[in-house]
DNA sequence: CCAGTTTTGACATACGTCTGTCAAAACTGA
DNA sequence: TCAGTTTTGACAGACGTATGTCAAAACTGG
């Protein structure tokens, strides 16, 4: 019922307290017969540590430090909310998770808030990877001086960082596809798709995975040339209604980034032989789109699901234990699984 | 920095250690005007009691049990499986959590069980619901004796039970019933329900969900009446090629129960013009007729979720804190965004 | 003001671990 | 065998909380 403590092992082990203690935490000068007769006596009673009180003993906080792109994109948003959320709901486990805004997708305001960091001052950073030597070599900086860092949403110097947690975009994006192919089971069609940048590798990572899917042999379907928009809703609404109008025949919309506030616009003023629309994320303006039928798909990387497990990552990465890459698998929201708006994204 | 004690609120209080634990923990013999002083310290202070500590002194163990369905239907097996996982990780938060297996679908031989229980042992009670007075008063009697009990994937004496754990199946059944509309864009057609049997409250909401969605006036879509196979694969498959056979024009298929084996077994019969089918639950058998498109999309209720999800109920119960229902929400498989499988089902 | 009650504070012990100090014991090499 | 080193065990105090005992202090009613 009740598992045996250090002094069960020591007793166990024929040594004393002191003894086991200096085995266990590694503290030298002892003996290697006994060091060896307290790591069996450790196996063979199944002792394993009370961190709790290892905690509480060592004062022991955990210091996390979270680097988020500032501003109102949807998306940020909801991670910021979940990052609150888990903030004072995680306190109760030591756990002091501060966090500060960066521009968003300014590889160099990054860098430098990196190297703006004391490592004396956290237990492990996360931040949004950004592809940049810049910012590469400032993570391996932190990580040169004991501050390791994970990467969060999007990866970065993946041999540097020592855990990724998110959605594997090429999958993201063949699930896209796949469902291009589902609503166009027994019909051929034209795909649209629309990404910020092409210098965004998330966003080429999707065009890549609905690709493969869409353009399989026998789907009767065809991709079209992916056209920029920026993340931009003037610019998604601009660009997309004048293709739309020279080419009627398009049937499907495949929006891998941001801006799909012009895209809803836009679809609200088709009455008849609306095109199926897939795009990414649950915000405010997919999540209404979805339930008035504007669009029929979101794609979404759930953004609590990631805080919570970047930061089960760093507890880990603090407590030296193994933190293995979390690959987050996108889920699909249609109209009637919405998770409800104030669950904090159906998460705890 | 660091968060104040009881020691802390006891001087700011201008009390003594003693007379603060007295109010913190409700032991009486404490003069009004002092307990608001310290009420009103704690506020003021945001003191909030480290509650590893306050385990560790009081040598607390929460002990949970689990009774879960006997055999192997593939389902209770992945939740069987999530259980084990969440048994020795929750190991180092003092959770002690058992299981009992119990025969599957008979409310009884449940109730019997629950009767056995003595509310000594255990902390909370965890049990998946069926419809059944007997049951009912089976869990009002241990709730009586001071034992709390929450469901778990189906709910049962919802008046009673601290608290449900588990999906929506309305939610569920309209969720496929959008995939049927969406895999029916541009054409009409006819959709077959194929349930367990009629006298399974889940197995009712999931086909009234479907239902309500498929027959929205201008879907173009027909619900067939539903055919009941018992979960059997054998009977699935006997009544499911007749039925193709006489009614040639079927175009999706919903299942909303078990058996699953022989439908797939019927699928890879047909070669050509094999209809959308939708089934629930991500087993090896779906998954495998996923990945090689025999079917088209899973609903899947999260099995490790929903486990993960219930010890928090339970230990928020046991903590006295308020534990709220936790609907889950049900998510889709297609056959690009499936879970590792050795990653207890994308789950932590 | 007294006796009786209520309220209070001081103190001790415990939970399992960490950490530091110190002297005793057990080794080592020459 | 002796000096020097390594290894060991005993002990104490700490972390923040829980819980029990006891006597002192502060109230209360008459």
């Amino acid at each position: 019922m009740k598992s045996p403590t250090l002094h069960d092992v020591a007793r166990s082990a024929g040594v004393s307290y002191s003894t086991a203690d200096r085995v266990l935490n590694g503290r030298g000068g002892v003996a290697e017969k006994s060091a060896q007769r307290v790591q069996r006596a450790i196996e063979e009673l199944g002792y394993r540590r009370d961190i709790h009180a290892a905690n509480l003993s060592r004062r022991r906080n955990y210091r996390f430090l979270f680097l988020l792109p500032r501003g109102d994109h949807g998306f940020f948003t909801t991670l910021r909310e979940a990052l609150l959320h888990e903030t004072v709901r995680r306190l109760v486990d030591r756990l002091v998770i501060t966090h500060y805004d960066v521009p968003a997708f300014d590889a160099e305001a990054l860098a430098a808030e990196l190297s703006r960091i004391n490592p004396e001052d956290y237990d492990c950073v996360a931040l949004i990877g950004v592809d940049s030597n810049i910012l590469d070599a400032a993570i391996g900086r932190l990580v040169g001086k004991g501050l390791p860092v994970i990467t969060l949403v999007s990866d970065s110097a993946t041999d540097l960082r020592q855990s990724y947690i998110g959605i594997d975009n090429v999958i993201a994006g063949r699930t896209a596809g796949r469902l291009m192919l589902l609503t166009h089971k027994t019909r051929t069609g034209r795909i649209l798709p629309i990404l910020g940048t092409m210098g965004v590798r998330d966003h080429r990572e999707r065009l890549q995975g609905a690709t493969e899917v869409i353009s399989a042999p026998g789907s009767g379907l065809e991709i079209l040339p992916p056209i920029e928009v920026q993340d931009r809703p003037e610019i998604m609404l601009d660009r997309v209604s004048e293709i739309l109008k020279s080419d009627p025949a398009i049937t499907g919309i495949y929006s891998i980034g941001g801006g799909n506030r012009g895209l809803v616009d836009l679809l609200s003023r088709i009455e008849r032989n609306r095109p199926v629309v897939v795009l990414h994320e649950l915000t405010p303006t997919s999540r209404a789109a979805l339930k008035c039928g504007m669009i029929d798909a979101v794609i979404d990387q759930k953004p609590a699901e990631e805080i919570s497990r970047a930061i089960d990552a760093m507890r880990a990465i603090a407590d030296d234990l193994p933190a293995p890459d979390s690959r987050v698998v996108p889920t699909i929201y249609l109209a009637d699984n919405l998770p409800d708006p104030n669950a904090n994204g159906g998460w705890t």
